[in-house]
RNA sequence: GCCGGUGUAGCUCAGCGGUAGAGCAGCGGUUUUGUAAACCGCUGGUCGGGGGUUCAAUUCCCUUCACCGGCUCCA
């Protein structure tokens, strides 16, 4: 092991280097300057403002020994990029930290994800909670303090300090660094920097030695004392390389910031968000429930949410019948019989609802629709002419899901699949796969939400042979391209009956589902042996795919209510508009209004209660309905109507007229 | 399923070895009100279920169920 040169620049300064800047103007330099010196140059202001270096494309330390024709760009605190060097290093200030507190912990790894960053332990006999965050956070602060230096450390004999790790019980480090072995690996120690003052009397074995060091490819900010803000948010576990059958770890969350202001508007976000929590926003607007009596994961759908859903249904309706789907209707169970020809006994089981044998037959609920559907289309003869066969259906599935992975709506054991099942022949797969991404378009955009599209490939265990799959996938890239739909390639990550497009939304902390999904299937055309008469009169097999816009209605749904913070638009809303008169000797008029508004099928509700109006404004507005219409002896004598949007406010007063027309 | 946490009135939460309390909601009354909360009163809980320790358990222990945060898995 040795340490690599940083600042201690020799006498060789006789050669220069050229390095370029972002702007494409060159910079005259030293050799073996860093980056830090390189900003020294530029101002000083740049200077103190430095986190890290880009160097050519690759992020790395600002202490980076720059060469000659090096594009350099000097990661500032403005730069998104910074982040990810402040909390890659308090991940690490976090483990060295952990390790003071417990000495037992062994490390492992700890990246940076959305907003922070991690790191998991191995904890033996020792248990953390929230409650020890506190004093990790002092020790934390501590280190922050003392204004330790990450130094890089190269490893120049890898199986050498793999001992050492086996040694030190850093068996998880070892493992690492096995695999990393042979692609230069560096360790970073945290070092106490050398005295100010300097001179003779400095104690030089101070910055020797590291306080303590990680297994790391960095980069990392310079000092420790860099990090102005941060906070160890919650405990969780995680498996090691994310195995369940591996050692289960320790995992801690934290956040970091270059300002106390930017963590706490950070938390405020974080509240904010989870104000908006579908659960929450359940209880206060009664929107759904489940019950111990009937079973986790069921959900009951109260009026208001039935309400949106129905809503939902009709325009998802309108828009198959209008783009070629044929609705269907299946049943919700079905003998084991058709699951063995599905292949869902042998691949699906574990995640099936089981039913007591009936007249001697063992029936299965369906966990989807996929088997029906092909029945429908099996039970007659098919022309090429015919295809493509577009089936649709509001199908409920039910599957059983492990206690852990259940989440409100948005991760249940019986759920609503706007399912779809397309057959036609290989000519017509990009054609059609276009045109369901132009639906999940359309209809993602009607709702207001944003998504992203991942395209999974082949798995390793597969079925169908490799010409298909080639066919399979390159349809879909070539339809995603004509599309012109940016996506993420996931190789590896397809069925195992085909390739698949998901489509992922966020939820309000940020939590990613998927929604969408079309996926291309070899498997149940084959078992269950469909076809259909090609031009030339010969039998061929189809091709089926699978896809859903919503993905579930369930967990659309908590989408909806999260990504509106329970403000439904108007035309989702059980209650359009509530008309609010301010006192009984209004009422009279106001069921008129309500008559006139319920022709013009707009849903009003009187609020008669005798209460002050600023009383019946507030419910009305944490009710979230749309508009409020405040009825008085102004209103009636002018035969007009005060109008109050939840947003806006008083927009003033206006004939029923002006009002209608207004919600067009 | 795993690790950690939580479970007290419809909701939000306090209490924590001596069999429970607040605010809001609900109900009854008074008030007839002008753009986010009028006033008074009342009702409401075998303190998630089961078992144990104890003279005594909502409180301590065990177990079970559900929920929450993650992991894994997935629409």
């Amino acid at each position: 092991m040795s340490e690599s040169a940083s600042s201690n620049k020799s006498s060789v300064e006789s050669k220069v280097i050229n390095v370029i800047l972002p702007d494409g103007s060159t910079r005259q330099l030293s050799s073996l300057s860093t980056g830090e010196d390189l900003a020294k140059e530029i101002s000083s202001r740049l200077l103190k403002d430095s986190i890290g270096l880009e160097i050519n494309g690759e992020l790395a330390d600002l202490k980076t020994i720059l060469k000659d024709q090096d594009k350099v760009k000097i990661i500032t605190i403005k730069d998104a990029q910074s982040l990810e060097f402040l909390r890659h290093s308090t991940a690490h200030i976090l483990a060295c930290a952990v390790q003071k507190v417990y000495p037992q912990a062994k490390i492992t790894i700890g990246p940076v994800i959305q907003d922070g960053f991690y790191y998991d332990f191995y904890i033996p006999d020792t248990n953390l909670s929230t409650e020890d965050l506190p004093k990790i956070e002092a020790e934390m602060q501590r280190i922050v303090d003392a204004g330790l230096e990450f130094r890089k450390i190269q490893i120049t004999n890898p199986d050498e300090q793999i001992k050492e790790f086996i040694q030190q019980g850093e068996k998880f480090k070892a493992e690492l660094l096995e695999k990393f072995k042979a692609e230069n690996p560096t360790q970073y120690g945290l070092f106490h920097p050398p005295s100010p003052e300097g001179g003779a009397n400095q104690d030089t074995s101070l910055s020797q030695d590291p306080v303590w060091s990680d297994l790391c490819r960095g980069p990392h900010i310079a000092n420790t004392k860099q990090v102005k803000a941060f906070k160890l948010l919650s405990v969780s576990s995680a498996y090691w390389h994310g195995d369940e059958k591996q050692e289960s770890l320790q995992r801690i969350y934290g956040t970091a910031w270059f300002s106390k202001a930017d963590l706490e508007a950070y938390l405020q976000r974080i509240e904010e968000a989870e104000r908006r929590d579908h659960r929450k926003l359940s209880r206060q607007h009664e929107l759904f429930s489940t019950h111990d009596e009937a079973g986790p994961g069921l959900i009951f759908w109260h009026p208001k949410l039935a309400f949106l859903r129905a809503r939902i249904e009709e325009f998802w309706k309108d828009l198959h019948e209008d783009n070629g789907y044929e609705l269907v209707f299946t049943p919700h169970i079905a003998r084991r019989e058709l699951w063995e020809t599905s292949g869902h006994t042998e691949f699906y089981m574990d995640n099936m609802f089981q039913m007591k044998q009936i007249d001697e037959q063992e029936y299965l609920l369906k966990p989807m629709n996929c088997p029906f559907h092909v029945l429908i289309f099996d039970s007659t003869r098919h022309s090429y002419r015919e295809l493509p066969i577009r089936l649709a259906e509001m199908g409920t599935v039910y599957r059983f899901e492990r206690s852990g992975a259940l989440h409100g709506l948005a991760r249940v054991r019986g759920f609503t699949q706007d399912d779809a099942h397309v057959f036609c022949t290989p000519n017509q797969l990009v054609d059609e796969v276009c045109a369901i991404i132009k639906l999940i378009d359309i209809v993602y955009s009607k709702f207001d939400l944003k998504y992203s599209a991942e395209l999974s490939t082949r798995p390793e265990e597969r079925i169908g042979e490799d010409g298909i799959w080639d066919m399979a996938e390159n349809a879909l890239k070539k339809a995603l391209e004509q599309s012109g739909l940016a996506y993420q390639l996931n190789e590896g990550d397809g069925a195992f009956y085909g390739p698949k497009i998901d489509f992922k939304l966020q939820d309000a902390l940020g939590r990613s589902w998927q929604g969408a999904t079309i996926q291309v299937d070899f498997n149940l055309p084959n078992r269950f042996e469909l076809k259909y008469t090609s031009s030339d009169g010969n039998l061929e097999k189809p091709v089926m795919l699978h896809r859903a816009i919503f993905g579930s209605l369930e967990r659309f749904t908590a989408l909806l209510i999260e990504n509106y913070a329970g403000a439904f638009p108007f035309w989702l809303s059980q209650k359009q508009v509530a008309i609010l008169p301010i006192s009984d000797r209004h009422n009279e008029y106001c069921k008129e209004i309500k008559e006139a508004l319920k022709k013009l099928k707009v849903r009003a509700n009187i609020d008669e209660r005798a209460e002050k109006i600023g009383a019946k404004i507030r419910d009305a507005q944490i009710e979230q309905i749309p508009y409020m219409l405040v009825i008085g002896d102004k209103e009636i004598d002018e035969k007009k109507i005060s109008v109050r949007d939840r947003r806006k406010g008083d927009l003033g007063s206006m004939s029923i007229d002006d009002f209608i027309e207004s919600l067009k």
